[in-house]
DNA sequence: GATGAATGAGTCTTCATTCAT
DNA sequence: GATGAATGAAGACTCATTCAT
């Protein structure tokens, strides 16, 4: 049972991030004890589902007491929610905080060069938040906190933001006078799909990034249909 | 908690369907028992999500007792793959097995046509295993058995029978040359995409489904970027 | 952890009366184990006071797994109800049936032979559901169920009847004409005070009831007050 | 979760006689910190109950660490005790100690005006205490150390006294010659029955205390047997 | 075949108590 | 002296599974 933050480097990136996301939601220190619990329950909660994950479990991989975790969070959901719900934000950051990761807001001189960017801006946020966006998938339908979270920004903010991006390039003339929601829902489910098999479906195989989402955007812009 | 299929009928359709499915499966006769059963499972399962789901409240809305389902299904997890293990052979069945939905064997036109009738018929599908669907997707990530399926069938025989389809209309010059995993993907990307803001996301929305349609396959064919 | 009922003679006669209760208050079957689990829970609470008594030993004491208590009572506070609510029914229906218990309704020559009928009675009921009237009145401070039985039943019904026979003898000459709430609050206190004393304060002393009851009965009616 | 002494005017008097039995139980002085656990002590045991009150709630109602309690008092049961334990000793400290309150010692002319005086001076003591003459009667039959003082005390001291002066009136013919523990029972009973009636179970009704105690020393003295 | 009472391991959660600071 | 983080045993309650009927 014992705690030994050196060991396992394979979630120093991870841990980092962590971090990251507890100083920005809470502005205050994190003890070690709360962050190995944070990083206990991420690692069950994405291996067993957050309803099979037993908090028992969590507190024997964090090394801490059972009852240690709920001095932190005072349910099993509530610690869920912690884990998700700062990494949510995070998500749809770049489309509701200007200057935020800036990805969105520097003038792009092209819709392509916008993409390209974005895929790897995104592809490179949900790698290092592997863990937490399989458990946020997972848990939205269940979860009605999440699911509103989803309608609230989602569903309003993002989606608009994103009206005004493809409608601008849709003036300039670089994307085509088709629905708005079509192409966005078109390009997302590209990227999106992408980011998936990547990441999750094929995790192991050896990627070219890089090429992967020049390709992927040329698909998005040109389509894959032939000279006929 | 009596057990009337007469009244709700807007599950005749997928109770014919799960008829089918058992048909199909065991090729043994099945009992009305057995059936409400199935169906009360699949409504927990999708509402609750599996672990969360209780066999208690399985049995309850079925009209049987509790050991009953234990009759018939010697465990949970057994219940959870009888319900999604033929859902999932089905699923891939257009890909696997010739002169199944006759999808991808009748000699299509064009790609166009093809992917148009595709995305058609596994709309239908989807929609018509609604909740299966979900839970499959649910699943899949905690349930070793269906993992291996995913493996087995997907990653071998239908990415071989796909990718077998899309470079015949890569030679015939309907698809770009570019590699075909890419192109796979991106296909799939677009489809996959559409049938979830269609049905999981956005379902109450008012759709023109053959207008969307029409609309994701040009966007396949030819992108979205402009005239540029 | 065997189930001997014929072994614990002490409780023949209460035994009759958890059988008598539960006959009354749901006119079905009642199990054994449901039976022992009561008689287990009576005791637990009895000695230790409902909230310091723990499931497992009701369950222990009963002779049966843990779970079993909760198939026949939801939560621990439902089988608290369970037990303490019928008797406290019983404890106040000779004043709300008519033709009961027969105590306050065969027309009673006098007052005095009225009391000591009453007193008599009542001994033996609280007699036979000591540890009952124990849980009962430790309970009503803090179960806000009880409190309300309490005061509908004892404060409407129970006080309106004692209202009325008080002032029945009062107006045969046999009471003094005093305010009747105090006429009967001080009834009701020599009676409750000698069934404390008799049952709970000292039990063990040897008591001469018919003796007791008639010389509390004579204060009741002449006081202490020697002939100044 | 401040601790203003002087808001909460209404606890004036009884803050004023925690401070007294403190003063007179330990002679030593008490922290304002130890004061207030006191104090939030008896409101939650008081209303929860002792087995399901939390220190937890205790610290925090008291605005104090909850490791402080534990400074002053080494387990909950101590705590429970220093409450109770004095207060049992006051409540009986007329019977016990001469020249305490000086109810018991100054020559009364009368029975009647010894009773009176008897039953004003200790409804005055349950008022100023109530709370914790509630947790005492509710806690004496589950902690040993209470029944024992009971029975040290009140079995041989009190009733050894109240015998004495019971006898002392008998023989001056103010006391009918019954037996002397049946009147005492007899009379203790009224009074407390008055005592429980006045200030636990209607305490909200207008009481013209004089007036009812008068008649409660006059049913004692006379009974309420009519002329017949 | 079907039942549902019974089980008991396991769940989340609480809480009195300790102890390093 | 005072704190409050940490503990871990114990609590009420759930639930998949069994089995006698």
């Amino acid at each position: 049972m014992e705690n030994n933050p050196a060991a396992d480097q394979g979630q120093l990136e991870q841990d980092q991030w962590v971090q990251e996301l507890l100083d920005l939601s809470e502005k205050e220190q994190v003890t070690p004890k709360q962050l190995s619990i944070l990083r206990a329950a991420i690692d069950v909660f994405a291996e067993k589902g957050f309803s099979a994950a037993a908090t028992s479990e969590i507190a024997q991989k964090a090394g801490v007491a059972e009852g240690t975790i709920f001095r932190y969070y005072r349910t099993k959901k509530e610690l869920l929610l912690a884990i998700v719900v700062p990494t949510m934000s995070r998500m749809i950051a770049p489309f509701v905080l200007r200057n935020f990761s800036g990805v969105l807001d520097v003038p792009f001189e092209s819709y392509e060069a916008f993409l390209k960017a974005f895929m790897l801006n995104r592809l490179e946020f949900v790698r290092r938040n592997l863990k937490i966006v399989k458990i946020l998938i997972q848990e939205i339908p269940f979860q009605p906190a999440l699911k509103e979270q989803l309608t609230e920004n989602i569903f309003e903010q993002v989606l608009e933001r994103v009206t005004t991006i493809t409608e601008h390039f849709k003036a300039q003339g670089e994307v085509i006078d088709a629905p708005t929601p079509a192409i966005i829902r078109f390009t997302i489910s590209a990227i999106v799909g992408y980011l998936l098999v990547r990441l999750l479906l094929m995790p192991e195989q050896d990627w070219d990034d890089e090429a992967e989402i020049e390709q992927t955007v040329s698909f998005i812009l040109h389509g894959i249909g032939g000279n006929g």
